[in-house]
DNA sequence: CGTGAAAAGAACCTGAC
DNA sequence: GTCAGGTTCTTTTCACG
């Protein structure tokens, strides 16, 4: 994982489509080169794979909501996370600390469908409460600006062998 | 935006380097319909990108948080949402309703780090609080399950013509 | 809209340094 | 690790249904 690893994943982040020769371009490396370190970074589990973005309210899913799950004091945490993952509307979940054992980012086509997901969320078991916070707008989202570019070199936790 | 181009976004989004002859497999159509196709998709705003996802703790942002962002009385959302923008480790941003006027998630190396990350928001002018939750652990995140795929067809609100 | 054909380019493998 | 070359597949354009 040299200074050439992290301006390929920098440029694959913006661009997930860039292919090996433009990356070399960019690295000063042949695509052959940059194919071999890429299939390394994938290997490694560096890079998780590549996805298309998707605006959702051209899909239908205008509604966007950050839940917090209390869960009750007998509840087991994995299997409130697998109910949780059950729900397709759920596209993210973090286990976090505080009063909430998770904060979940839900996407719904309306708020008839909110509710409706809320209700679903209340009747997992092992759910005690909700906090639910209405997105009203996304800023920005899952930005590929801070990839340990600009870290100063590297601060000794955290790593993965490559 | 048929059945055809759904399943096009939904595989895109599983497999953002999927060529077109391999989605034309998928869907039934020549490679050169998908292409056609998913250029429309891009020019109309409904894919707005592909990038490569990388596990944040390999290259060095083994700590994420999610911090609520309280304004001033006297604040501007907008300033205060450029003021955001310009930190690198706020990954994304989300206005929303309640108390807070933004939700961050943040992403760092170490909690040493999110401190003084913690303080540059605080120093953000319209910024009065902030409320930070730390992530334990990240059960899934920016899942592709959801694209509008299994919604009954279309539900009236939000949609982006092609 | 869809297609198939054809040129250009990329992916991907191998061999060599 | 890196590279160049060669085969295969993909991208991209285009004339045509």
């Amino acid at each position: 994982m040299d200074r050439l690893d992290r301006k390929i994943i920098a440029e694959l982040r913006r661009n997930g489509r860039a292919t090996y020769a433009e990356l070399g371009r960019i690295v000063g490396l042949s695509a052959s080169s940059v194919h071999e370190r890429v299939g390394k970074l994938e290997a490694a589990g560096v890079i998780t794979g590549y996805h298309a973005m998707v605006d959702p309210r051209t899909v239908g899913l205008g509604v966007t909501a950050l839940v917090g799950i209390q869960p009750t004091d007998t509840a087991s945490d994995e299997d409130v996370a697998d109910a949780l993952a059950e729900l397709p509307e759920v596209e993210s979940c973090y286990g976090v600390a505080g009063e909430e054992a998770f904060v979940v980012k839900v996407r719904v086509p309306t708020v008839d469908e909110l509710e409706h997901t809320l209700g679903r969320l209340r009747r997992i078991d092992g759910v005690a409460r909700t906090h639910t916070t209405v997105v009203l707008s996304t800023r920005f989202e899952g930005r590929p600006n801070n990839t340990g570019l600009d870290l100063p070199e590297d601060t000794g936790r955290g790593g993965v062998a490559s």
